[in-house]
DNA sequence: ATGGTTGAGCGTCAA
């Protein structure tokens, strides 16, 4: 049946995307974050709380009452909150064997047929750009390797969504300076290929999927300035991927950049792909 | 080349 035209079969669904980095820190924000986009998922990295302190609440109050949450103490922690009930995808990797909570799958039945959704939080990597003297860089190319031989081996990924902090900014636009980045961790021609070949085991970049490559376009900002507009020096490290077959639904992309100047702001900001899937 | 800021949670480590 032909899209467009006539009647819709359903709404556009939207798929958000957020580094909180401290969900019990920000989770005020999270209510901004909903009126702003109103997604129907929405995928959290870095939440820095274990499982038995997450806000059970939480999800209900900001209207995305089902739940899936991955944690640890101090560092890393992924969740996903949706309007859809889901099941969660009990089989996934332990990726690079450290249990340290940087994945969350699960299955969302649309009413196009079900999805499987792939939350992500790429190790950030260190500084040092060599796997020889800085083993923080050696396991986010582990993880990313990884992670591209898993979808790899699964055949042809069909309606499928990965969404996260995946710190790498892969094309020239995607960080504020080409030539002076290519030597800093998140820039580096063995990340930015890496994470190519992760993408082509069968995925579309869904935001660059409506931005043209000449323009900049950024997602991550760093602390370290005195006016993160006003320098600009941003890089995009958040993404949504869908599938191949997926392509052809969607609809448009936000980044919500006006969050970098929310009251105690994360670092990054969200990202959302709205879709007919 | 360097430094700059933030979060978790009390040491510094990670980003």
């Amino acid at each position: 049946m032909a899209r467009g035209g006539r009647s819709e079969p359903h709404r556009p669904l939207r798929i958000a995307t957020w580094n909180i980095n401290s969900l019990r820190l920000r989770r005020d924000r999270l209510t901004a974050l909903t009126d702003a986009l109103e997604p129907d998922i929405l995928c959290l990295q870095e939440t820095k709380v274990p499982d038995e302190l997450f806000p059970d609440q939480l999800p209900a109050e900001v209207g995305l009452p089902h739940f899936a949450r991955r944690g640890m103490k101090s560092y890393n922690g992924v969740a996903i909150l949706s309007r859809i009930p889901f099941e969660l995808v009990k089989d996934s990797p332990d990726w690079c064997g450290k249990g340290d909570c940087r994945h969350l799958a699960v299955r969302l039945d649309l009413p196009g047929g079900p999805v499987e959704l792939h939350n992500f939080y790429v190790p950030a990597g260190g500084d040092i750009p060599d796997p020889d003297q800085n083993p923080k860089f050696a396991h986010k190319l582990a993880f990313v390797a990884e992670a591209r031989k898993h979808f790899a081996d699964g055949g042809t990924p069909a309606r499928t969504i990965v969404v996260g902090d995946l710190n790498i900014a892969p094309l020239e636009n995607d960080v504020w300076s080409h030539r002076q980045l290519l030597d800093v961790v998140s820039h580096t021609p063995v990340e930015t290929e890496a994470l190519t070949a992760w993408c082509k085991t069968g995925f579309t970049d869904a935001v660059r999927h409506f931005v043209p490559l000449d323009e900049k376009l950024f997602t991550w900002w760093s602390y370290r300035n005195r006016d993160w507009r006003a320098s600009d020096r941003g890089r995009r490290l958040d993404h949504i991927w869908v599938s191949d077959d997926l392509t052809g639904t969607l609809e448009r992309q936000t980044v919500l950049k006006d969050a970098r100047d929310w009251a105690l702001a994360s670092d990054h900001v969200p990202v959302c792909v709205e879709m007919r899937v």
